[in-house]
DNA sequence: CTGTTAGCGCCTTCAT
DNA sequence: ATGAAGGCGCTAACAG
């Protein structure tokens, strides 16, 4: 088997106390007995369990991390950002896939963090009694989606902001008739997409648009029903000349569905995304860009501090990213059009 | 504080034993005392602590995942994937992602996992140290890429075969000036770009084509390596009229690349990737397909039944899962050329 | 500076 | 079918 603290202490002819001490880097310790404690523990082969230490000090060192889809762009890269910021500070991951309905009740009512994490970190937006069930965890809570929410740190950006610089670059580009794809469809708690349409029409109501429904489509914030939502738009009686989608992948798929089409972008139809998607670039997308690792890497960097000063107050409001249009190839002036 | 086991015990009127028996469904409690312990503990919020009862059992119901970069979409789908299978059965996840050479030291040289999880699946590979690390730990270990090994369940594709189809496909197009861009500055132990390269080499001299090293160049499995890679292709005194570059991420960069050159996918320059990445569809690639998320979730199956059974010997060999070549829209015969 | 004494909360014999 | 005792490996007072 593997070897103890009493094996490690025997070894070295001290009592598991001073090794406990030693092995961590605590005072009391003289020098001479700290390295030479250190040698026989790497001679042995010696880790501390982490089961016992946390029962025994009530500290797990570990952090909770909830993710609707781990494969999704926008969240790999978020807690691809955090774990690294957490790991080098010693603190390990465990990860909660919860995209599905069943997975998720199952997590709440269960709450298998339980006694088994210092802090947790959300990526998805929990309703009023999945923040109440996070909160009666007694740890420091963060998120970086979603609204400001009693006991939780959260860092996200000014989606007002980003969409309406996206939709006031299609009107001063001079379109008149503007469709958005949405995500909707998801729960109600998720106020993304109902801040985001919000602004949407604010700025066509500014520019003297009147609003159509027939160009709003919900795109699920997934490739395929970006698609399915352009396609919806194109069988409108009046389609639109310019549609911003919620995310790039959702704009992504729009493209899929505007080539199939065969209808050229930006000339036929201009498209403007939402994140600054890794492949973006690629496809030439014209896109809100937003700093998606970094808002993971501040929000673990938050919940760090909390976790070294208990007594320190977490960031009041929200902590707001810079977020800034990328202009690309998907966006022009519309085709000049006849007499109307 | 939360409530505790002797908690549940004293409002049931019960022992703690027989808590515990109830609440995992062992035998040697009657019916009616398990439902009302059930119900007991349900009142009271009780959830047995990891921490005690992986002391007390030596189980700890968690497995430790390994993976080089969590935001990857590769790796993220996988990740994805098996956490699902995971958390079905019961399992939590420790995450690590270790993607720099520090962090991949230390994880290998502290061994957090140590006593920590009753399995570890890798998604990065291991070299023969870090194999005998990983190893020491006594549990079930598996992969999802690199070659067989010992002490692992390995669960991946024929890579020669893929890249064979892909190249074949290229050649059978009439293409005799075939690069390829190659993801083969990572560490040695990484045998996949190997593997591809010899396949690739394989169809080539098949074809009675003469190898000309100035078609390789090296795109770092990323976006901007493919990039980079393409603009040195184009540079070489006879540039090819194809490419196969191993990973989906890599054809994109070279998608890019052609495009900033003004030279038009296919008719200049045909290209084939290799992933099927979620995207691939988007931009039309011609791509060989593999089933990565199935991957992740055949590879945690087989480590659940270990955990299951510890008895039964793990599949020895690979797990191989299907491939297939998937034609979209970047590939087409060369240009007709002039007499030579 | 170092050792001793108690638990942390649960599971596992061994009795009954 | 149930309860009592012991211990998993470590940390946290408390003595010296």
């Amino acid at each position: 088997m593997t070897a103890s603290i009493n094996d490690v202490a025997r070894a070295a002819g001290v009592s598991a106390s001073t090794v406990s001490r030693a092995l961590r880097g605590r005072p009391g310790v003289s020098d001479e007995v700290r390295s030479q404690i250190a040698a026989v523990a790497a001679q042995l082969g010696y880790t501390a369990s982490r089961s016992a230490s946390s029962l025994a000090s009530g500290r797990t060192y570990t952090i909770g991390v909830l993710v609707p889809y781990v494969g999704r762009w926008f969240f790999g890269t978020v807690l691809d950002a955090a774990e690294k910021v957490f790991s080098a500070a010693g603190y390990d991951v465990l990860l909660y896939n919860l995209g599905s309905a069943e997975t998720r009740k199952r997590f709440f009512t269960r709450l298998p963090v339980r006694k088994r994490v210092d802090a947790v970190l959300s990526l998805l937006i929990p309703d009023d009694a999945e923040s109440a069930a996070l909160r009666s965890l007694g740890v420091p809570l963060a998120t970086t989606v979603g609204g400001t929410r009693p006991g939780f740190t959260v860092v996200g950006i000014d989606d007002r902001a980003g969409t309406e610089s996206a939709v006031r670059h299609l009107v001063n580009l001079g379109h008149r008739r503007i469709g958005m794809i949405s995500g909707a469809s998801g729960p109600l708690h998720w106020t993304t997409p109902i801040e985001r349409r919000n602004a949407y029409l604010d700025v066509l109501a500014d520019a003297g648009i009147e609003h159509d429904p027939a160009l709003e489509a919900d795109g699920d914030y997934t490739v395929e029903g970006g698609e399915r939502a352009m396609t919806e738009l194109l069988a409108a009686s009046r389609p639109p000349t310019a549609v911003f989608a919620q995310s790039d992948e959702m704009a992504m798929g729009a493209l899929r569905a505007l080539r199939r089409h065969r209808l050229k972008v930006p000339e036929d139809v201009s498209v403007v995304g939402f994140d600054d998607h890794e492949l973006a670039d690629v496809v030439g997308l014209t896109t809100v860009a937003q700093p998606v690792a970094e808002q993971g890497a501040e929000a673990a960097r938050l919940l760090l501090r909390q976790l070294d000063d208990p007594d320190a107050a977490p960031p009041a409001g929200q902590v707001q990213m810079p977020i800034r249009l990328v202009l690309r190839e998907t966006t022009a002036p519309p085709r000049p059009r006849g007499p109307q």
